[in-house]
RNA sequence: GGGUAGGUUCCCGAGUGGCCAAAGGGAGCAGACUGUAAAUCUGCCGUCAACGACUUCGGUGGUUCGAAUCCACCCCUGCCCA
């Protein structure tokens, strides 16, 4: 099977500018494509992840991959598929966060010469002249046309500032630079970003009369349409600091039934006959799924270590096995104490479990804490230093978070 | 610039002088049930030294015994007109 068919039954394809043309030169390896990260923030998530992979293996069929950092469209902030305008970053935290992403990548895809270009938007959106560009490439934007673009319908009725209704223009300004400067025929992006995409093939066609193409990537979504790789409102990270690999694993073991094969399918580099066998599982079996699914992308993201780390930890936690060295942990500091003595309200603020004291309160009043497997509800509990720095405590919030406490 | 409708807790959205830490919904968290799933039901959902106290309703001042609610000025947003 080649590649794009292979793309295909992942069923990672949303859109694309010319099927056969792209397919075409997607299967000969003649493709040289980019994908633009903006860097909003200082750590790539589980949504960037599967824009790298498949960077990988367009990259694994002989095509050109070009990542780009977007160090200049950042300072705009995409309004696509968003219903408030972002925050605006500073220039150093953009810095700040091409810098991470650049790190992060490097451990996936292989840059250097004659594999993966690596560059960053910064280095020609910045010094753009107003006026020049203005007369270079504003003829070649229709506003009409822009105002019924796909990724600004939201904002019509909340507002959108010119400054973002200028990121398609950007956009599209760093497509017709990388397919003049770089050779670059092509563009790969999530299916939120196809009207931006567009208009680079457009402008590339009116200002060189040449063919570029775009294709979309379907958006990881679960069974309820929601975008996935979130928790809560939070991403889930790639930065092992902000979300660790065992929370990591840990999100992708608790995927619903109904979204684990699509994720596999979408995310693994494992063959297509063993996801289609994988299909047939039902029920319960689907656990034995979501643990290859789970172990499967935290080894790409953490390495093959980490990944048997997790795996361990949350066999030995949930099997009800005993206690594991690898679950989350907090070393409690002698300020912690007091005359001694620490109580369980504040080791669930310490450890993070909880939000505050209230919070806290809370759960153990709802049975919703427990130390070594003990229902704690007295919320004056309390433990010495000695105590503590002798026999560390697995505490542990609801069903699924575990946390180790010692001195 | 003119007119007009607004800015409420994570989000949506009620509240228009005391009964307001603020209805309702969503999200989230915990409990029951389960398979570390989904659905369902129950509870919680500002903070704290907690039957009480403190901080919050765009901002700053003011009126009042008392303000999310009234007044003044300012900032921001939508819509209409220019």
């Amino acid at each position: 099977m080649q590649i794009y068919e292979e793309l295909k039954a992942r069923g990672l394809i949303a859109q694309v500018t010319n099927e056969d043309e792209i397919r075409k030169m997607v299967n000969s390896g003649q493709a040289k494509f980019y994908i633009g990260f903006d860097c909003t923030a200082d750590s790539l998530t589980a949504g960037h992840f599967m824009a790298l992979t498949l960077m990988k293996r367009l990259q694994m069929a002989g095509n050109k991959p070009v990542a780009l950092i977007g160090g200049g469209t950042t300072m705009i902030g995409d309004p696509s598929g968003r219903t408030d305008m972002r925050k605006m970053l500073t220039k150093e935290d953009i810095d700040h966060n091409a810098e991470c992403f650049k790190k992060q990548m490097e451990k996936f895809i292989e840059f250097g010469e004659g594999k993966a270009e690596m560059v960053n938007n910064a280095d020609w959106l910045l010094n753009l002249n107003y006026i020049d560009m203005l007369r270079d490439i504003g003829p070649c934007f229709s506003v009409n046309n822009m105002l019924r673009a796909e990724c600004y319908k939201q904002r019509m009725e909340k507002g959108l500032s010119f400054l973002e209704f200028n990121y398609m223009i950007m956009q599209s300004y760093d497509f017709y630079y990388l397919f003049r400067e770089y050779g670059c025929n092509m563009q790969f992006g999530g299916d939120d970003q196809w009207s931006n995409m567009l208009g680079g093939t457009e402008l590339i066609r009116k200002k060189l009369g040449k063919d570029a193409h775009a294709m979309t990537i379907t958006l990881l979504t679960d069974s309820q349409g929601k975008k996935m790789g979130k928790t809560a409102g939070n991403a889930v990270w790639l930065d092992p600091e902000k979300t660790s690999p065992y929370d990591f694993y840990q999100y992708w073991r608790n995927v619903g039934d109904d979204d684990v094969i699509k994720c596999i399918r979408v995310l693994t580099f494992l063959p297509l006959e063993q996801i289609d066998e994988m299909a047939q599982w039902e029920g319960s079996q689907l656990n034995t799924a979501k643990e290859i699914l789970a172990f499967e992308l935290t080894k790409l993201v953490h390495g093959e270590e980490e990944a048997n780390k997790a795996q361990t930890a949350a066999r030995a936690l949930f099997g009800g096995g005993g206690s594991n060295d690898n679950m989350p942990s907090t070393k409690l500091a002698d300020e912690d104490f007091t005359d001694g003595k620490i109580d369980i309200l504040s080791i669930l603020v310490k450890t993070g479990i909880a939000k505050s004291r209230s919070e806290g309160r809370k759960l153990c009043e709802q049975n919703g804490v427990s130390v070594d497997d003990v229902k704690v509800t007295d919320t004056y509990t309390s433990y010495t230093k000695e105590a503590l720095a002798a026999n560390p405590i697995i505490v542990k919030k609801g069903k699924k978070i575990f946390h180790k406490v010692e001195a």
